[in-house]
DNA sequence: GTTGGCGATGTCGATCTTGATCATCGGCGG
DNA sequence: CCGCCGATGATCAAGATCGACATCGCCAAC
């Protein structure tokens, strides 16, 4: 599934034109991204939660030189699944 | 961040009404959860990847008994940040 | 059709997951 | 707008999983 298929879904239930459905799809990424970059937690109940996490890693590998890297970066963003999607069975 | 925050930037550049807004989250949301829940993965460049996963893991622990508990699990869901999304800076 | 983000690969260690329970907060009815 | 209901967070431990690096092919996006 794409951000095509989605939009697609939007104007099946709010009619419009397919350039406006994808714009609602990007605006809503984009002020996702935006929160997230900001450090804020976002949580939509049933659906789940997309929370930015210090990383405190600090290695990794190299796959042709197999030396130890150091892995510079300090965040990474979490998803956990709300109840709706842990309900998940193994097909 | 709350489903009623993505609803009102929504409202901003689409002006309809807050029930309106919410609805049109709260359809995303399930089309997203149920195309996840089908096992379809959910591609949205420069944002991030949703997919469902095999888990294999099969062993975890009770606090209150302590003993080991069984993960009959099969299945998770993970979120891969997209490239805009790992240009997070430790802040 | 073109552009460029994303997957896969291999290694090693930190991170995450799962279960039960209480408190807190999102979601939604009155 | 206030309040209730129910979902989510934290916690403990053990073990599986993920991530970063670099590069090429593939497919999403335009």
């Amino acid at each position: 599934m794409i951000k095509i298929d989605i939009a697609n879904a939007l104007m099946k239930v709010y009619p419009c034109s397919r350039a406006t459905a994808l714009q609602v799809v990007d605006l809503l990424t984009e002020r996702l991204k935006d929160a997230l970059l900001n450090g804020h937690r976002i949580e939509i109940r049933g659906f789940g939660v997309f929370e930015p996490r210090p990383r405190k890693r600090g290695m990794g590998r190299n796959i042709k030189t197999g030396a130890s890297v150091q892995i510079p970066k300090g965040k990474s963003i979490r998803f956990k699944p709300g109840k709706d999607l842990r309900a998940i069975e193994v097909k």
